[in-house]
DNA sequence: TCTGGGGTCCTAGGACCC
DNA sequence: TCTGGGGTCCTAGGACCC
Protein backbone atom coordinates (compact mmCIF):
# COMPACT_ATOMS: atom_id res chain seq x y z
CA UNK A 1 0.00 0.00 0.00
CA UNK A 2 0.76 3.59 -0.88
CA UNK A 3 1.15 6.62 1.45
CA UNK A 4 -0.48 8.82 -1.66
CA UNK A 5 -3.02 8.26 -4.03
CA UNK A 6 -1.32 7.38 -7.00
CA UNK A 7 -3.28 4.79 -8.33
CA UNK A 8 -5.75 5.34 -11.05
CA UNK A 9 -8.34 3.29 -12.13
CA UNK A 10 -10.46 4.69 -15.17
CA UNK A 11 -13.59 2.62 -16.43
CA UNK A 12 -15.83 3.65 -19.78
CA UNK A 13 -18.95 4.04 -18.88
CA UNK A 14 -21.47 1.53 -20.75
CA UNK A 15 -18.64 1.60 -22.86
CA UNK A 16 -20.32 -0.35 -25.82
CA UNK A 17 -23.36 0.64 -25.52
CA UNK A 18 -22.28 4.36 -25.46
CA UNK A 19 -20.06 3.76 -28.46
CA UNK A 20 -23.48 2.68 -30.32
CA UNK A 21 -25.29 6.02 -29.20
CA UNK A 22 -22.29 8.07 -30.47
CA UNK A 23 -22.29 6.44 -33.56
CA UNK A 24 -25.98 6.27 -34.26
CA UNK A 25 -27.67 10.04 -33.34
CA UNK A 26 -30.99 8.58 -33.23
CA UNK A 27 -30.73 6.32 -30.28
CA UNK A 28 -29.10 9.03 -27.60
CA UNK A 29 -31.29 9.44 -24.89
CA UNK A 30 -32.56 5.93 -25.90
CA UNK A 31 -32.16 2.39 -23.91
CA UNK A 32 -30.09 0.45 -25.98
CA UNK A 33 -28.90 -2.84 -25.11
CA UNK A 34 -25.33 -4.66 -26.99
CA UNK A 35 -25.47 -8.47 -26.76
CA UNK A 36 -26.04 -11.53 -28.07
CA UNK A 37 -29.16 -11.05 -30.35
CA UNK A 38 -29.90 -14.88 -30.78
CA UNK A 39 -31.61 -17.44 -28.89
CA UNK A 40 -29.44 -17.59 -26.71
CA UNK A 41 -27.79 -14.34 -26.54
CA UNK A 42 -27.20 -12.51 -23.43
CA UNK A 43 -26.64 -8.75 -22.61
CA UNK A 44 -22.97 -7.38 -22.47
CA UNK A 45 -23.82 -3.90 -22.08
CA UNK A 46 -26.91 -2.14 -21.46
CA UNK A 47 -27.50 1.92 -22.05
CA UNK A 48 -27.75 3.76 -18.41
CA UNK A 49 -31.98 4.54 -20.52
CA UNK A 50 -32.15 0.70 -20.67
CA UNK A 51 -30.84 -0.21 -16.72
CA UNK A 52 -34.12 2.05 -15.45
CA UNK A 53 -35.71 -0.69 -16.89
CA UNK A 54 -33.92 -3.74 -14.91
CA UNK A 55 -31.77 -4.83 -17.85
CA UNK A 56 -28.15 -5.84 -16.48
CA UNK A 57 -25.01 -6.79 -17.94
CA UNK A 58 -24.79 -10.99 -18.41
CA UNK A 59 -29.10 -11.04 -18.73
CA UNK A 60 -30.65 -13.14 -21.41
CA UNK A 61 -31.55 -11.29 -24.14
CA UNK A 62 -34.80 -13.07 -23.75
CA UNK A 63 -35.54 -11.42 -20.22
CA UNK A 64 -34.21 -7.63 -21.86
CA UNK A 65 -36.53 -8.00 -24.56
CA UNK A 66 -39.49 -8.11 -21.91
CA UNK A 67 -38.36 -5.77 -19.98
CA UNK A 68 -37.43 -3.49 -22.05
CA UNK A 69 -39.33 -3.94 -25.47
CA UNK A 70 -38.70 -0.84 -26.74
CA UNK A 71 -34.57 -0.76 -26.72
CA UNK A 72 -32.71 -0.95 -29.45
CA UNK A 73 -31.00 -4.93 -29.89
CA UNK A 74 -27.89 -4.15 -31.33
CA UNK A 75 -25.14 -7.19 -31.66
CA UNK A 76 -21.99 -5.17 -31.37
CA UNK A 77 -19.25 -3.75 -33.32
CA UNK A 78 -16.10 -4.56 -32.20
CA UNK A 79 -14.02 -2.83 -34.73
CA UNK A 80 -15.28 0.08 -32.93
CA UNK A 81 -15.12 -0.80 -29.18
CA UNK A 82 -11.63 -2.02 -30.13
CA UNK A 83 -10.97 1.57 -31.95
CA UNK A 84 -12.20 3.84 -29.57
CA UNK A 85 -10.15 1.68 -26.53
CA UNK A 86 -7.21 2.44 -28.55
CA UNK A 87 -7.36 6.21 -28.61
CA UNK A 88 -8.16 6.15 -24.59
CA UNK A 89 -5.28 3.79 -23.99
CA UNK A 90 -3.05 5.51 -25.95
CA UNK A 91 -4.12 8.49 -24.14
CA UNK A 92 -3.41 7.00 -20.63
CA UNK A 93 -0.31 6.31 -22.18
CA UNK A 94 0.85 9.72 -22.89
CA UNK A 95 0.39 10.42 -19.28
CA UNK A 96 2.36 7.83 -17.61
CA UNK A 97 4.42 5.01 -19.47
CA UNK A 98 3.05 2.51 -16.65
CA UNK A 99 -0.70 1.71 -18.05
CA UNK A 100 -2.19 -1.75 -17.36
CA UNK A 101 -5.62 -1.96 -19.39
CA UNK A 102 -7.72 -4.97 -17.75
CA UNK A 103 -10.29 -5.07 -20.94
CA UNK A 104 -11.44 -2.97 -23.38
CA UNK A 105 -12.70 -0.47 -21.15
CA UNK A 106 -10.82 -0.49 -17.82
CA UNK A 107 -7.66 0.15 -17.12
CA UNK A 108 -5.01 0.94 -14.43
CA UNK A 109 -2.59 3.73 -14.72
CA UNK A 110 0.38 4.03 -12.40
CA UNK A 111 0.38 7.98 -11.50
CA UNK A 112 4.02 7.75 -9.59
CA UNK A 113 5.32 7.38 -13.33
CA UNK A 114 3.34 10.25 -14.41
CA UNK A 115 5.09 14.08 -14.70
CA UNK A 116 3.31 15.56 -11.79
CA UNK A 117 4.47 17.87 -9.18
CA UNK A 118 3.76 16.20 -6.20
CA UNK A 119 0.96 13.63 -5.56
CA UNK A 120 -0.96 15.05 -2.66
CA UNK A 121 -4.93 14.93 -2.65
CA UNK A 122 -5.58 18.18 -4.23
CA UNK A 123 -2.50 17.51 -7.30
CA UNK A 124 -3.88 13.98 -8.19
CA UNK A 125 -8.05 15.51 -8.13
CA UNK A 126 -7.57 18.08 -11.03
CA UNK A 127 -4.69 15.82 -12.89
CA UNK A 128 -7.69 13.00 -12.74
CA UNK A 129 -10.71 15.50 -13.87
CA UNK A 130 -8.24 17.27 -16.79
CA UNK A 131 -7.76 13.47 -17.61
CA UNK A 132 -11.47 12.71 -18.08
CA UNK A 133 -12.34 15.61 -20.25
CA UNK A 134 -9.40 14.78 -22.02
CA UNK A 135 -11.07 11.12 -22.60
CA UNK A 136 -14.53 12.66 -23.04
CA UNK A 137 -12.70 14.62 -26.51
CA UNK A 138 -10.84 12.43 -27.88
CA UNK A 139 -13.18 9.95 -28.44
CA UNK A 140 -16.10 11.97 -29.34
CA UNK A 141 -18.01 12.21 -26.30
CA UNK A 142 -17.58 8.83 -24.23
CA UNK A 143 -17.62 9.57 -20.69
CA UNK A 144 -15.36 7.62 -17.84
CA UNK A 145 -15.42 7.47 -13.99
CA UNK A 146 -12.49 7.47 -11.95
CA UNK A 147 -10.81 6.40 -9.02
CA UNK A 148 -7.86 7.30 -6.76
CA UNK A 149 -6.69 5.58 -4.19
CA UNK A 150 -3.31 4.16 -2.39
CA UNK A 151 -3.93 1.04 -3.87
CA UNK A 152 -5.41 -1.21 -7.25
CA UNK A 153 -8.30 -2.64 -4.95
CA UNK A 154 -9.46 0.65 -3.63
CA UNK A 155 -8.97 2.43 -6.81
CA UNK A 156 -11.31 0.32 -8.72
CA UNK A 157 -13.84 0.53 -5.68
CA UNK A 158 -13.89 3.64 -5.54
CA UNK A 159 -14.43 4.34 -9.53
CA UNK A 160 -17.74 2.30 -9.11
CA UNK A 161 -19.32 4.79 -6.35
CA UNK A 162 -19.71 8.18 -8.55
CA UNK A 163 -20.87 6.42 -12.25
CA UNK A 164 -21.54 7.67 -14.43
CA UNK A 165 -18.83 10.52 -15.62
CA UNK A 166 -17.69 10.08 -11.97
CA UNK A 167 -14.60 10.78 -9.88
CA UNK A 168 -13.85 9.32 -6.60
CA UNK A 169 -10.70 9.99 -4.85
CA UNK A 170 -9.93 8.03 -1.74
CA UNK A 171 -7.50 9.72 0.68
CA UNK A 172 -4.56 7.99 2.25
CA UNK A 173 -5.42 6.61 5.45
CA UNK A 174 -9.54 6.41 5.30
CA UNK A 175 -9.53 3.11 2.93
CA UNK A 176 -10.59 0.66 5.99
CA UNK A 177 -13.60 3.90 6.90
CA UNK A 178 -14.77 3.43 3.67
CA UNK A 179 -14.71 -0.10 2.83
CA UNK A 180 -16.05 -1.66 6.25
CA UNK A 181 -19.62 -1.07 5.80
CA UNK A 182 -19.22 -2.13 2.33
CA UNK A 183 -20.64 -5.46 1.80
CA UNK A 184 -18.02 -8.05 1.21
CA UNK A 185 -19.15 -8.31 -2.21
CA UNK A 186 -17.38 -5.37 -3.28
CA UNK A 187 -14.24 -6.79 -3.20
CA UNK A 188 -13.18 -7.82 -6.37
CA UNK A 189 -13.00 -12.14 -6.51
CA UNK A 190 -15.95 -12.13 -4.33
CA UNK A 191 -18.48 -14.21 -6.53
CA UNK A 192 -21.86 -15.63 -5.92
CA UNK A 193 -20.08 -18.69 -4.58
CA UNK A 194 -17.81 -16.93 -2.28
CA UNK A 195 -20.32 -14.80 -1.18
CA UNK A 196 -22.79 -17.64 0.08
CA UNK A 197 -20.19 -19.40 1.57
CA UNK A 198 -18.83 -16.84 3.68
CA UNK A 199 -22.79 -15.74 4.35
CA UNK A 200 -23.06 -19.51 5.95
CA UNK A 201 -19.99 -18.15 8.43
CA UNK A 202 -21.86 -15.29 8.91
CA UNK A 203 -19.71 -12.76 7.39
CA UNK A 204 -21.16 -10.13 5.37
CA UNK A 205 -19.64 -7.05 5.19
CA UNK A 206 -15.87 -5.88 5.29
CA UNK A 207 -15.91 -4.95 8.55
CA UNK A 208 -16.94 -9.13 8.95
CA UNK A 209 -14.50 -9.99 6.99
CA UNK A 210 -11.60 -7.68 9.03
CA UNK A 211 -12.99 -9.72 11.98
CA UNK A 212 -12.72 -13.29 10.86
CA UNK A 213 -9.57 -14.59 11.41
CA UNK A 214 -6.80 -15.59 8.62
CA UNK A 215 -7.49 -19.37 9.67
CA UNK A 216 -11.28 -19.26 8.67
CA UNK A 217 -10.60 -17.52 5.60
CA UNK A 218 -8.18 -20.43 4.51
CA UNK A 219 -10.37 -23.25 5.67
CA UNK A 220 -13.79 -21.48 3.77
CA UNK A 221 -11.68 -20.39 0.80
CA UNK A 222 -8.52 -22.00 0.56
CA UNK A 223 -5.15 -20.79 1.06
CA UNK A 224 -4.66 -18.45 -1.68
CA UNK A 225 -8.22 -16.90 -1.58
CA UNK A 226 -8.91 -16.76 1.55
CA UNK A 227 -5.02 -15.09 2.22
CA UNK A 228 -5.68 -12.41 -0.08
CA UNK A 229 -9.61 -11.64 1.24
CA UNK A 230 -7.54 -11.36 4.95
CA UNK A 231 -5.79 -8.45 3.38
CA UNK A 232 -7.76 -7.27 1.23
CA UNK A 233 -10.27 -6.47 3.76
CA UNK A 234 -7.75 -4.13 5.69
CA UNK A 235 -7.12 -2.44 2.69
CA UNK A 236 -4.03 -3.89 2.37
CA UNK A 237 -2.49 -4.25 -1.65
CA UNK A 238 0.77 -4.13 -2.81
CA UNK A 239 -0.38 -5.55 -6.15
CA UNK A 240 2.16 -3.47 -8.67
CA UNK A 241 0.60 -1.55 -11.72
CA UNK A 242 2.30 -4.00 -14.57
CA UNK A 243 2.24 -2.66 -18.13
CA UNK A 244 2.68 -5.65 -19.83
CA UNK A 245 1.24 -8.92 -19.50
CA UNK A 246 1.75 -12.02 -21.81
CA UNK A 247 -1.46 -13.92 -23.11
CA UNK A 248 -1.60 -17.22 -21.65
CA UNK A 249 -4.51 -19.00 -24.30
CA UNK A 250 -6.56 -18.43 -27.06
CA UNK A 251 -9.49 -20.00 -27.58
CA UNK A 252 -12.98 -19.41 -29.23
CA UNK A 253 -16.31 -20.77 -28.72
CA UNK A 254 -19.74 -20.80 -29.72
CA UNK A 255 -23.58 -21.40 -29.01
CA UNK A 256 -25.68 -22.98 -31.27
CA UNK A 257 -29.17 -21.35 -31.61
CA UNK A 258 -30.23 -25.19 -31.35
CA UNK A 259 -28.66 -28.36 -29.93
CA UNK A 260 -26.41 -30.06 -32.55
CA UNK A 261 -26.17 -34.29 -32.24
CA UNK A 262 -25.11 -34.50 -35.82
CA UNK A 263 -21.32 -35.71 -35.13
CA UNK A 264 -20.14 -35.09 -38.03
CA UNK A 265 -21.45 -31.67 -38.32
CA UNK A 266 -19.72 -31.63 -34.41
CA UNK A 267 -16.55 -32.57 -35.78
CA UNK A 268 -16.83 -29.79 -38.40
CA UNK A 269 -17.33 -26.83 -36.52
CA UNK A 270 -14.76 -28.51 -34.40
CA UNK A 271 -11.92 -28.04 -37.10
CA UNK A 272 -13.17 -24.64 -37.98
CA UNK A 273 -12.65 -23.58 -34.62
CA UNK A 274 -9.75 -25.07 -34.86
CA UNK A 275 -8.77 -23.32 -38.14
CA UNK A 276 -9.55 -20.06 -36.10
CA UNK A 277 -7.49 -20.46 -32.92
CA UNK A 278 -4.89 -21.55 -34.92
CA UNK A 279 -5.01 -18.13 -37.65
CA UNK A 280 -5.01 -15.98 -34.25
CA UNK A 281 -2.12 -17.80 -32.81
CA UNK A 282 -0.21 -16.73 -36.09
CA UNK A 283 -1.34 -13.22 -36.27
CA UNK A 284 -0.01 -12.74 -32.42
CA UNK A 285 3.20 -15.08 -33.43
CA UNK A 286 2.30 -16.93 -30.82
CA UNK A 287 2.32 -21.24 -30.23
CA UNK A 288 1.01 -23.55 -27.76
CA UNK A 289 1.48 -27.02 -27.03
CA UNK A 290 -2.04 -27.82 -24.86
CA UNK A 291 -5.01 -28.28 -26.85
CA UNK A 292 -7.79 -28.50 -25.22
CA UNK A 293 -11.58 -28.76 -25.95
CA UNK A 294 -14.92 -27.56 -24.87
CA UNK A 295 -18.60 -29.13 -24.53
CA UNK A 296 -21.35 -27.72 -23.01
CA UNK A 297 -24.62 -30.35 -22.88
CA UNK A 298 -28.13 -29.52 -23.60
CA UNK A 299 -28.91 -29.49 -19.66
CA UNK A 300 -26.19 -26.93 -19.27
CA UNK A 301 -23.50 -29.36 -17.90
CA UNK A 302 -19.78 -28.71 -19.29
CA UNK A 303 -16.71 -30.38 -19.25
CA UNK A 304 -13.16 -30.00 -20.85
CA UNK A 305 -10.41 -32.33 -22.37
CA UNK A 306 -7.22 -31.90 -22.87
CA UNK A 307 -3.74 -33.09 -24.12
CA UNK A 308 -0.51 -31.56 -24.20
CA UNK A 309 1.64 -32.08 -27.85
CA UNK A 310 5.58 -32.75 -27.51
CA UNK A 311 5.83 -29.10 -29.32
CA UNK A 312 4.24 -25.84 -29.44
CA UNK A 313 2.30 -25.56 -32.63
CA UNK A 314 -0.19 -22.43 -34.13
CA UNK A 315 -1.09 -24.69 -37.24
CA UNK A 316 -4.86 -25.32 -38.02
CA UNK A 317 -4.64 -28.84 -38.81
CA UNK A 318 -2.49 -30.43 -36.18
CA UNK A 319 -4.65 -28.11 -33.54
CA UNK A 320 -7.77 -29.69 -35.49
CA UNK A 321 -6.38 -33.43 -35.63
CA UNK A 322 -6.36 -32.99 -31.40
CA UNK A 323 -9.34 -31.29 -30.83
CA UNK A 324 -11.14 -34.04 -33.01
CA UNK A 325 -9.44 -37.00 -31.02
CA UNK A 326 -10.52 -35.22 -27.85
CA UNK A 327 -14.01 -35.43 -29.38
CA UNK A 328 -13.94 -39.19 -30.24
CA UNK A 329 -12.60 -40.49 -26.71
CA UNK A 330 -15.56 -38.09 -25.87
CA UNK A 331 -18.11 -39.94 -27.95
CA UNK A 332 -16.78 -43.12 -27.07
CA UNK A 333 -16.79 -42.77 -23.28
CA UNK A 334 -19.93 -44.80 -21.53
CA UNK A 335 -21.30 -41.76 -19.93
CA UNK A 336 -20.42 -38.92 -22.22
CA UNK A 337 -21.19 -40.69 -25.16
CA UNK A 338 -25.28 -40.31 -24.90
CA UNK A 339 -24.50 -37.19 -23.49
CA UNK A 340 -22.85 -35.58 -27.01
CA UNK A 341 -25.64 -37.24 -28.60
CA UNK A 342 -28.53 -36.41 -27.16
CA UNK A 343 -27.47 -32.33 -27.84
CA UNK A 344 -24.24 -30.31 -27.80
CA UNK A 345 -25.17 -25.97 -27.10
CA UNK A 346 -21.60 -25.19 -26.92
CA UNK A 347 -18.54 -26.10 -28.51
CA UNK A 348 -15.00 -25.41 -27.77
CA UNK A 349 -11.42 -24.94 -28.70
CA UNK A 350 -8.30 -23.40 -27.24
CA UNK A 351 -4.65 -23.47 -26.83
CA UNK A 352 -2.55 -22.96 -24.24
CA UNK A 353 0.51 -23.44 -23.16
CA UNK A 354 2.01 -20.76 -24.92
CA UNK A 355 5.60 -19.63 -26.39
CA UNK A 356 6.04 -16.45 -28.04
CA UNK A 357 7.85 -18.73 -30.61
CA UNK A 358 7.20 -21.01 -33.08
CA UNK A 359 9.16 -23.75 -33.41
CA UNK A 360 10.21 -25.69 -37.19
CA UNK A 361 7.82 -28.45 -36.98
CA UNK A 362 10.35 -31.59 -37.68
CA UNK A 363 7.99 -34.02 -37.97
CA UNK A 364 5.34 -31.63 -39.80
CA UNK A 365 2.77 -34.48 -41.75
CA UNK A 366 1.76 -33.32 -44.85
CA UNK A 367 -1.19 -35.22 -45.09
CA UNK A 368 -2.74 -32.84 -42.75
CA UNK A 369 -2.63 -30.46 -45.23
CA UNK A 370 -5.23 -31.69 -47.11
CA UNK A 371 -7.66 -31.21 -44.53
CA UNK A 372 -7.05 -26.89 -45.08
CA UNK A 373 -9.08 -27.89 -47.96
CA UNK A 374 -11.79 -29.55 -46.58
CA UNK A 375 -15.26 -27.70 -46.84
CA UNK A 376 -15.97 -26.88 -43.86
CA UNK A 377 -19.56 -26.78 -42.25
CA UNK A 378 -21.56 -23.23 -41.82
CA UNK A 379 -22.92 -23.50 -37.79
CA UNK A 380 -26.72 -22.83 -37.96
CA UNK A 381 -27.95 -19.52 -37.14
CA UNK A 382 -31.20 -18.24 -36.25
CA UNK A 383 -33.70 -17.93 -38.87
CA UNK A 384 -34.12 -14.63 -38.31
CA UNK A 385 -30.83 -13.38 -38.32
CA UNK A 386 -28.63 -13.94 -41.92
CA UNK A 387 -25.96 -11.83 -42.85
CA UNK A 388 -27.12 -8.87 -41.88
CA UNK A 389 -26.64 -8.53 -37.67
CA UNK A 390 -28.72 -5.73 -36.35
CA UNK A 391 -26.39 -2.11 -35.70
CA UNK A 392 -23.95 -3.39 -38.15
CA UNK A 393 -22.66 -0.32 -40.70
CA UNK A 394 -23.62 -0.86 -44.07
CA UNK A 395 -23.55 0.84 -47.69
CA UNK A 396 -26.36 1.87 -50.12
CA UNK A 397 -24.58 2.16 -53.45
CA UNK A 398 -27.12 5.81 -54.22
CA UNK A 399 -28.01 6.43 -50.26
CA UNK A 400 -24.74 6.30 -48.06
CA UNK A 401 -23.38 5.16 -44.93
CA UNK A 402 -26.13 3.78 -42.51
CA UNK A 403 -26.72 0.64 -40.48
CA UNK A 404 -29.06 -1.98 -39.69
CA UNK A 405 -32.27 -1.16 -37.84
CA UNK A 406 -33.52 -4.61 -38.49
CA UNK A 407 -33.52 -7.77 -40.65
CA UNK A 408 -36.10 -10.74 -41.22
CA UNK A 409 -38.56 -12.56 -43.96
CA UNK A 410 -36.21 -11.39 -46.74
CA UNK A 411 -36.20 -8.00 -45.42
CA UNK A 412 -33.53 -5.32 -44.10
CA UNK A 413 -34.57 -2.07 -42.49
CA UNK A 414 -31.86 0.31 -42.85
CA UNK A 415 -31.17 3.43 -41.21
CA UNK A 416 -29.02 6.26 -43.04
CA UNK A 417 -27.32 8.37 -40.30
CA UNK A 418 -23.92 8.22 -39.10
CA UNK A 419 -22.11 10.60 -36.74
CA UNK A 420 -21.78 13.12 -38.67
CA UNK A 421 -25.16 12.75 -40.55
CA UNK A 422 -28.02 12.13 -37.98
CA UNK A 423 -31.73 11.76 -38.59
CA UNK A 424 -31.59 10.37 -42.18
CA UNK A 425 -34.05 8.17 -43.34
CA UNK A 426 -35.03 4.58 -43.25
CA UNK A 427 -35.77 2.38 -45.64
CA UNK A 428 -36.17 -1.45 -46.58
CA UNK A 429 -34.36 -3.32 -49.28
CA UNK A 430 -34.75 -7.24 -49.97
CA UNK A 431 -31.71 -8.95 -47.95
CA UNK A 432 -29.84 -9.90 -51.00
CA UNK A 433 -29.96 -6.44 -52.71
CA UNK A 434 -26.42 -6.06 -54.55
CA UNK A 435 -26.61 -2.64 -53.94
CA UNK A 436 -26.34 -2.81 -50.05
CA UNK A 437 -22.81 -4.30 -48.71
CA UNK A 438 -21.55 -4.48 -45.09
CA UNK A 439 -19.33 -1.53 -44.80
CA UNK A 440 -16.04 -2.13 -42.36
CA UNK A 441 -13.68 0.90 -41.37
CA UNK A 442 -10.48 -0.24 -41.80
CA UNK A 443 -9.55 -3.17 -40.35
CA UNK A 444 -9.20 -5.64 -42.81
CA UNK A 445 -9.90 -8.78 -40.04
CA UNK A 446 -13.08 -9.85 -39.85
CA UNK A 447 -15.26 -9.07 -36.26
CA UNK A 448 -17.53 -11.69 -34.79
CA UNK A 449 -20.61 -10.14 -33.12
CA UNK A 450 -21.17 -10.44 -29.61
CA UNK A 451 -23.12 -13.04 -30.37
CA UNK A 452 -20.73 -15.65 -31.88
CA UNK A 453 -22.04 -18.22 -34.45
CA UNK A 454 -25.43 -18.16 -32.85
C1' DT B 1 -35.51 -22.67 -25.34
C1' DC B 2 -33.28 -19.18 -18.72
C1' DT B 3 -27.94 -18.96 -18.68
C1' DG B 4 -22.20 -15.35 -24.35
C1' DG B 5 -17.35 -15.20 -25.27
C1' DG B 6 -12.65 -14.65 -24.06
C1' DG B 7 -9.93 -14.78 -20.69
C1' DT B 8 -7.25 -15.57 -15.66
C1' DC B 9 -6.28 -17.95 -11.46
C1' DC B 10 -6.74 -21.70 -8.12
C1' DT B 11 -7.32 -26.51 -6.38
C1' DA B 12 -6.71 -31.27 -6.23
C1' DG B 13 -5.18 -35.68 -7.59
C1' DG B 14 -2.02 -38.68 -10.03
C1' DA B 15 2.35 -39.66 -12.43
C1' DC B 16 6.98 -39.43 -12.14
C1' DC B 17 11.57 -38.16 -10.56
C1' DC B 18 15.22 -37.43 -7.16
C1' DT C 1 9.69 -54.30 6.18
C1' DC C 2 8.61 -49.80 6.40
C1' DT C 3 6.78 -45.95 4.75
C1' DG C 4 9.94 -40.39 3.36
C1' DG C 5 9.38 -35.94 1.33
C1' DG C 6 9.65 -32.27 -2.33
C1' DG C 7 9.13 -30.66 -6.95
C1' DT C 8 7.22 -30.56 -11.54
C1' DC C 9 4.06 -31.64 -15.08
C1' DC C 10 -0.41 -32.79 -16.52
C1' DT C 11 -5.55 -32.97 -16.45
C1' DA C 12 -10.35 -31.56 -15.01
C1' DG C 13 -13.20 -28.55 -12.99
C1' DG C 14 -14.76 -24.35 -10.76
C1' DA C 15 -14.96 -19.41 -9.60
C1' DC C 16 -14.51 -15.11 -11.27
C1' DC C 17 -13.88 -10.93 -14.28
C1' DC C 18 -15.39 -7.70 -18.10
Amino acid sequence: MRSQASVLHLDLDAFFAAVEQRDKPSLRGKPVVVGGVGGRGVVATASYEARVHGVRSAMSTREARSRCPHAAFLSGRFHAYREASRVVMGLLREVSPLVEPLSLDEAFVDLERADLPDLEVATVTDFAQDLRRRVHEATDGLTASVGLATSKLVAKIASDLDKPDGLVVVAPGTEQELLRPMRATIIPGVGPATAERLRRAGIVTVADLEAAGLDELVRLLGRAHGGGLHQMARGRDDRAVVAEREAKSVSVEGTYDTDLSDLRLIEGLLARQAGEVATRLRAAGLSGRTVSIKVRFHDFTTLSRSTTLASPTDHGPTVARSARALLAELVAGPDTGPQVRAGVRLLGVGVSGLADWVQEDLFADDADDETEDEELPEPPRARHLGAWAPGMDVEHAELGRGWVWGAGRGVVTVRFETRETPAGPVRSFPDDDPALTPWSPTEPDEDEPVSGPA
